[in-house]
DNA sequence: GCGGCGC
């Protein structure tokens, strides 16, 4: 079985030149150095599904940690919790996805501090990854996490696989044990106001029913093609699902609602700087269609 | 231009 570490098997394209498994899709590299360690983050894709692959690579060794990409969200809040916890505050936490635990442990010695990430899985070798804190405050797992950010952020906004992911995205995940407790993943949640949403005419606020069915809310033509928007719900928030339906090809992409304001604002902007030019078009090939109410 | 990791 090749788990889902994907294509080659774990540390196969040593020296080699050549991808084995040949699915796996590269979809974001990114490298980040720490005192003289190179790390590097490829986040791939292949049929059974996304993940990102983080390698440590020094002169002489390199070691790999392979996370789900339900695993991305944890790592980063994990990281932003040891970037930014009272040093006394810190520690050890344990991830655990799909079928393998994370450890995250601090060590010290007198080169400075560090931050051990080990990646246990049924049936390979336990592998790490240390990341050196950095000489000025937190430099090494801060960078680290804001790698980490960004690889997230992009994550969400590649399409999905063409897996079904019905209601949710490819979020499976066990849990978070230890003591990870309040305010941890709490996090940068503002309360949405609707105030200043002024969406008429394509968006009401769903019922609880429909929350609660994660319900389709709404469909819109436009040519060939549809776009559903659909709200939903799973263990890391609310989302707007937005799919693109054309024959039977759908692709989508996952807003959370943290930004849905902003990508308002945004279509709000397009919509004004291209009036002229929609003016004539709106009603005439465009439709909201409303999904039977009650 | 290190050094931790593993037993």
């Amino acid at each position: 079985m090749e788990g889902n570490s994907g294509g080659g098997g774990g540390g196969a394209d040593k020296g080699g030149g050549g991808e084995r498994g040949g699915n796996d899709v590269e979809l974001l590299c990114k490298t980040l150095q720490v005192e003289h360690k190179l790390f590097y983050f490829d986040l791939k894709e292949n049929p059974r599904g996304r993940y990102l692959k983080i390698s440590e690579k020094t002169s002489a060794t390199r070691s790999t940690i392979i996370v789900p990409s339900s695993g991305i969200s944890w790592f980063l809040d994990l990281f932003n919790y040891y970037v930014n916890s009272d040093e006394h505050d810190l520690f050890s936490k344990e991830l655990q996805l799909d079928n393998k635990v994370f450890y995250f442990d601090i060590g010290e010695n007198r080169r400075g501090r560090f931050l051990k990430v080990s990646e246990a899985s049924v049936s390979r070798n336990r592998s790490t990854i240390i990341v050196p804190a950095g000489s000025t405050r937190d430099e090494g797992w801060e960078a680290f996490r804001n790698i980490l950010a960004d690889i997230n952020e992009a994550s969400r906004l590649f399409i999905m696989p063409n897996q079904q992911q019905s209601s949710e995205p490819s979020e499976h995940l066990v849990g978070l044990s230890d003591d990870v407790g309040a305010g941890f993943i709490s996090g940068h949640k503002q309360p949405t106001s609707n105030s200043d949403l002024n969406v008429d005419r394509s968006v009401e606020l769903p019922t609880q029913d429909e929350i609660g069915n994660m319900g389709v809310s709404k469909v819109i033509r436009v040519d060939q093609k549809r776009f559903f928007f659909d709200l939903g719900n799973n263990n890391r928030g609310h989302f707007l699902r937005i799919s693109e339906v054309a024959g039977s090809d759908r692709s989508s992409i996952i807003l959370p609602l943290s930004g849905l304001k902003q990508f308002h604002e945004i279509v709000g902007h397009f919509v004004e700087i291209t009036k002229d030019l929609i003016e004539g078009m709106i009603g005439a090939n465009v439709r909201t269609v409303d999904p039977p109410q009650r």
